[in-house]
DNA sequence: GCCGTTTTCGGCCCGACTGTTTTCAGTCG
């Protein structure tokens, strides 16, 4: 993944940049840089510099050094930057606490670079005395050394989430807590988070404070003020919390949302426009007149822009999208119709057809499509030709009981290594709907796997590539795969790509997602439900469509049963 | 280093909390 080398690169050239005291603004704009090159869906080493300079935060000097980059492994600038600041200085700027004028501090008085030689320092007392730290500093230095070592990894979404509802559930019973929400990249969707964000309306500050910073589960206070504290909880993840008033509710609920490249743009926007934003509200830049901020729609009516669904603030095109009245109109949980990947107890789920129907009945859902693994799956029971028969018929019998619901029949195929698919074509024939997916050879070659993917997508049997990266976000990453190469596929042969909703896969992600859109391609958002309560999952699937910009027409198990099975039939004709 | 319906040069978002230098720098989001 040549883009994530890049961004690396840049990211640490930002931050050795800002140790050697250069220009801050160089320094944002290597950020931004970085950033930008890891959202991008396709290949960097393959663009030319004049579409290098189109990407936002590119410009002549950055596009020569990724091109550098692509060439010959190696970028210059940042080879003669180590040489004048030890990298390890970036392990030290990622303490808690420590930023770049104490990590000049300690490399230029003691001429410590790693995080070792700093812990065996602050150990020794060598650290006391030297500029600003005192013993409070010290302390607080090796607390950090302490969390790095723990092990601070990105949260998923699936866990963060329900931990933020809690803490608000709980701050909620409280009467002097009048409004509450998250906010922060979980109300954004972001897949994985750093920290959970939560902002409060009260007129009692100091009591929310209080009642925060002691819940359960907390294990280390590293903030309180009047109205912001942060604290650590046991697992390790960060929780911070805002108090504010009523009447700037929706001014804080937009700033600590973010994302942060959102809000700059916005109040770059305003500047122009004579105004300043901060978490208080719009004003008049000159008179400080206060013009609004109650709600955060508020914000965006004063700038001219469409109201920015949460899920879209990343600066990358939203705004301008939001100027023009351009914005889409973005899929909700309740246009999905159908789940699309479930899987019953003939292989590895948990409940009998009939059961998992009944429950996706209950949830409001007018089908699903059953796919259990094929045969190739061994391990997870998969069916062979003679239990797909039978489970056909067996569905035809849930069926009739079944009152304003269907079971489509349908399989989870399995991609071979070499290029073929576990069942024969006659029997997937005789099925409404076929998935697959690849479950075997992950360490195979980017080509070779890319030729497999598409090549069951020309198979018109195929209907829907199921997880398409294979990732299971925190323990396995993706495998290598051309993922323009497989959605110009998808394009080419009708395939559909699935955006699995299950909280450790949210494969396909939203940049290749709005990606495939760009394309024309069309998705599936589906749970892979094993267990009845993974039907839940539905809304990680949904917010990661609607991180990739995604309309209700953009994805097929919005439509009724009989619509997607003629929309399923066309690709078989073709 | 990037960028331009005010600019190809001169800008580049804004505020809270901590520790400690009693007026502010450093860090964070």
């Amino acid at each position: 993944m040549i883009k994530k080398e890049i961004s690396k690169i840049f990211r640490d050239m930002a931050d050795l940049l800002e140790v050697k005291g250069d220009n801050p603004f160089r320094i944002r704009a290597y950020r931004r840089a970085s950033q930008s090159v890891e959202g991008i869906s396709s290949d960097v080493s393959k663009m030319t510099e004049k579409e290098l300079v189109s990407i936002p935060g590119i410009g002549k000097d950055l596009a020569g050094k990724i091109k550098e980059y692509s060439e010959t492994g190696k970028i210059g600038a940042w080879e003669d930057l180590k040489r004048d600041v030890p990298e390890g200085i970036i392990d030290i700027i990622s303490i808690p606490g420590v930023g770049p004028r104490t990590a000049k501090l300690i490399f230029d008085e003691l001429g410590i670079s790693t995080l070792e030689g700093l812990e065996s320092a602050l150990e020794k007392g060598r650290l006391r005395g030297i500029g600003h730290i005192k013993d409070k500093t010290e302390q607080n230095i090796l607390k950090g050394i302490k969390l790095i070592k723990k092990g601070r990894e990105r949260v998923s979404i699936g866990l963060a989430l329900p931990l933020a509802e809690g803490i608000v559930r709980y701050l909620k019973e409280e009467p002097y807590v009048d409004q509450i929400s998250v906010a922060g990249s979980i109300r954004r969707w972001k897949e994985s988070v750093k920290d959970i964000d939560i902002l409060v309306t009260s007129d009692e500050p100091s009591k929310v404070m209080h009642r925060f910073v002691s819940m359960a589960g907390v294990s280390d206070i590293i903030a309180k003020g009047s109205t912001k504290s942060s604290v650590y909880m046991n697992d390790g993840i960060q929780v911070d919390l805002r108090v504010v008033d009523d009447a700037c509710f929706g001014a804080a609920l937009q700033y600590f949302t973010g994302s942060k490249e959102h809000n700059v743009r916005l109040r770059e926007l305003a500047v122009k426009k004579k105004l300043k934003i901060n978490e208080y509200g719009v004003f008049d830049a000159k008179t400080e007149k206060f013009l609004g901020g109650r709600n955060e729609e508020d914000i965006y009516k004063v700038l001219d822009l469409k109201y920015v669904e949460p899920e879209l603030r990343e600066n990358t095109g939203e705004i301008v999208a939001s100027a023009e009245g351009t914005l889409p109109k973005l899929i909700e949980v309740k246009d999905i119709k159908g789940d699309l990947h479930v899987h019953s107890d003939w292989s590895d789920g948990g409940h009998s057809i009939e059961d998992i129907a009944m429950a996706a009945s209950r949830r409001g859902y007018k089908y699903i499509a059953l796919t259990d693994h094929s045969k190739g799956l061994g391990i997870a029971n998969g069916l062979t030709e003679e239990r797909i028969l039978a489970q056909i018929k067996e569905i035809d019998k849930v069926n009739k009981q079944m009152n304003d619901f269907t079971v489509l029949k349908g399989l989870e195929v399995d991609i071979r290594s070499d290029l073929t698919l576990d069942i024969r074509d006659e029997v997937l024939s005789r099925l409404d709907i076929v998935v697959a997916s690849i479950h075997s050879g992950f360490g195979q070659s980017k080509e070779k796997i890319t030729k497999r993917l598409i090549s069951a997508m020309e198979n018109p049997y195929v209907d829907v590539i199921a997880h398409p990266t294979g990732r299971l976000i925190g323990k396995r990453d993706a495998y290598e795969v051309d993922m323009d190469e497989v959605l110009k596929a998808a394009k080419r042969t009708g395939a559909v790509i699935e955006i699995n909703a299950f909280p450790a896969r949210l494969d396909l992600n939203d940049i290749h997602t709005k990606e495939a859109k760009k394309l024309g391609v069309k998705l599936a958002i589906s749970t892979d439900t094993h267990i009845e309560d993974h039907f839940d999952y539905m809304k990680y699937g949904v917010a990661v469509a609607r991180r990739g910009w995604l309309e209700k027409k953009d994805v097929i198990n919005t439509k009724s049963a009989k619509a997607l099975i003629d929309h399923l039939k066309k690709k078989r004709k073709d």
